[in-house]
DNA sequence: ATATTATGTGTAACCGGTTACACATTACAG
DNA sequence: CTGTAATGTGTAACCGGTTACACATAATAT
């Protein structure tokens, strides 16, 4: 392995006016410059990111923290922070919590002792005092930790309300609203938003907490419906949870869309794989991961973060679950 | 921080003896040892892993090469990985290299340059050499790179066989095969598996090439299906070529099971998501991640690996996509 | 003409570990 | 009782970068 020192040698001139060279910072002449320059093409050097980031004590590492892998939403999240990480130089360690804070934690450590340079909280499994005390860029995603840490949301508070008015508009009387975790503040506000909708149209609703799984939403609702036969519209808090719903409908044979309208919320791609295919509140989750990951950098390196508060907007994408608009 | 060097002094010994004790190697007598442990507790002294991977060239790293992270196996897979190599003491870094050669060796470089221990390996952008040139612990995941490198791989004759057998026993007369990519060795091996059956069932059928994603495989199907009514059997080389294959039955107003049955690949729990819940050839996906990076971990650790070839066996799982069986 | 500032460079210490090697002591074999 | 092996420890070099500081020269200000 080439070093610094080789370079220098090569080059007649000293580590020192090497390392200026090679980060850009310091005086180096115009002469130096181009013999390090041709040194470092002739013995084909890299600098080793570890002697530096021992020195330094930075890395170019960025941790993505994310609660359920299993979860389409986040690799879809992972895979913009990643590409935007990647043309920064960066590069991205997906730290899959599990909804475990101990886990989540585990990783936090791990990583902190490698000096990264930042993380991208998407989970909610610790409290706002543990990412707040970590001395490190922070960014939220999909979720708020508090004022002082740049966050990136969706709007989701008009996201539950476009979706619960949607419903409205297509003819339901009887909504059913999926809520999220008790603790997920991203959730509540997509129940804010639903309950300002219910407020300016008079229909009938409950409500009931549902994680984001799967199996557990379909059982929940599958029971909900079997008790409550007026339900003809649900409005779910995320696309895994409609996905249970639709599921728990077809187990009771009611037709969707013409018996039980469902929406979701999310946009991710599996929306479209059921049957019907899932009309959701989308979020742009691209842009929620590609501007979390230059917000994170933007930290990083220093640069004014112009403001604390993205939100990103929602939009209706109507597809087979819900009627056509009745406009 | 507190460094080795404090921890010697505080203990009274040299740090070659802190060293010693830390690492478990070269003597230390029992008398140093309760100091040293001592100081450590009383210290809080955490090691530092980067300045132990200059000095060792070595890191506690795990690189999982994955090709595109929004297909749902991968994450599956992608959890296994990290739930070993946790417990092990090593932190999995995902590399989704996006079906792109070039983000994949970007990533093989930079991790080499951070001293990774090993990586698994599920994607098949880059030959077999490339690999086998990596001068580091490697296994194939869901593929076979060569007879050097360990594999695991689930038993896919034998699964591609099950699926059409499945289908003909439950009375499908002429089968639609939905090939994988050309160049992925472990779709042919189902392909294989597929003909197999085939030559002892004397039933027509026709083969396809389909990528592995949603939409596309939607689109072929649904063309297909157009073009010849006869088909009443479709086994597809995975998951998401199924759920696209659904989509298009029900697109062209098919009834599932009962006109067309539908055998998917892979086992991912989307596929209980669907409507009807999908047959399918399961992997043993959790299985198969653990002992990738058991392996890894051995061949890493200098373990002698025991057999090269882990074939894990799959099973049919039948769901709603196919009628009962017919004993 | 002198003081000051900007430009340019090199030496050597430092980041926080590991480990070769030299040196001591103790145990055991012959 | 001596020779050899096993046990135990410390010093100092090394991994490959960064950078404070000292020093030199050229440019500009006074």
């Amino acid at each position: 392995m080439t070093t610094i020192r080789d370079v220098a040698k090569k080059a007649g001139v000293s580590v020192a006016t090497v390392s200026r060279f090679l980060n850009g910072n310091g005086y180096v002449s115009q002469e130096a410059a181009i013999a390090v320059k041709a040194a470092v093409e002739e013995l084909n050097y890299e600098l080793n990111t570890v002697a530096r980031s021992l020195s330094t004590k930075k890395s170019n590492l960025i941790g993505l923290i994310l609660p359920d892998i299993t979860n389409p939403f986040f690799p879809e999240l992972a895979r913009a922070v990643e590409d935007v990480a990647l043309t920064y130089g960066y590069t991205v360690v997906l730290c899959n919590s599990d909804e475990d804070p101990k886990k989540e934690k585990n990783y936090i450590e791990t990583l902190k002792k490698k000096y990264i340079a930042g993380f991208i909280v998407t989970s909610n499994q610790l409290d706002a005092p543990h990412y707040a005390n970590l001395k490190l860029p922070v960014v939220a995603l999909d979720r708020v930790i508090n004022e002082q840490i740049p966050t990136v949301v969706s709007n989701n508070r008009q996201g539950g309300f476009m979706g619960a008015q949607a419903l409205v508009d297509r003819g339901s009387k009887n909504l059913l609203f999926l809520r999220g975790p008790e603790d997920f503040g991203s959730a509540n506000d997509r129940y804010i938003g639903f309950k300002d909708a219910m407020e300016r149209n008079s229909v009938a609703y409950e409500t009931v907490f549902c994680p984001f799984h799967f199996a557990e939403s379909e059982s929940i609702v599958e029971k909900i419906l079997q008790d409550n036969k007026d339900i003809d519209g649900i409005f779910a808090s995320s696309d895994v949870q409609a996905a249970g719903a639709l599921k728990a409908a077809h187990n009771l044979g009611l037709a969707v869309p013409k018996d039980l309208q469902i929406i979701g919320f999310d946009g991710i791609s599996m929306g479209e794989m059921m049957t019907p295919a899932l009309t959701t509140i989308a979020q742009d989750i691209y842009k929620m991961g590609a501007i979390a990951a230059r917000v994170l950098i933007k930290q990083i390196e220093g640069q004014p973060i112009d403001n604390f508060m993205n939100e990103i907007p929602v939009s209706l994408v109507v597809r087979g679950t819900t009627k056509g608009a009745v406009t």
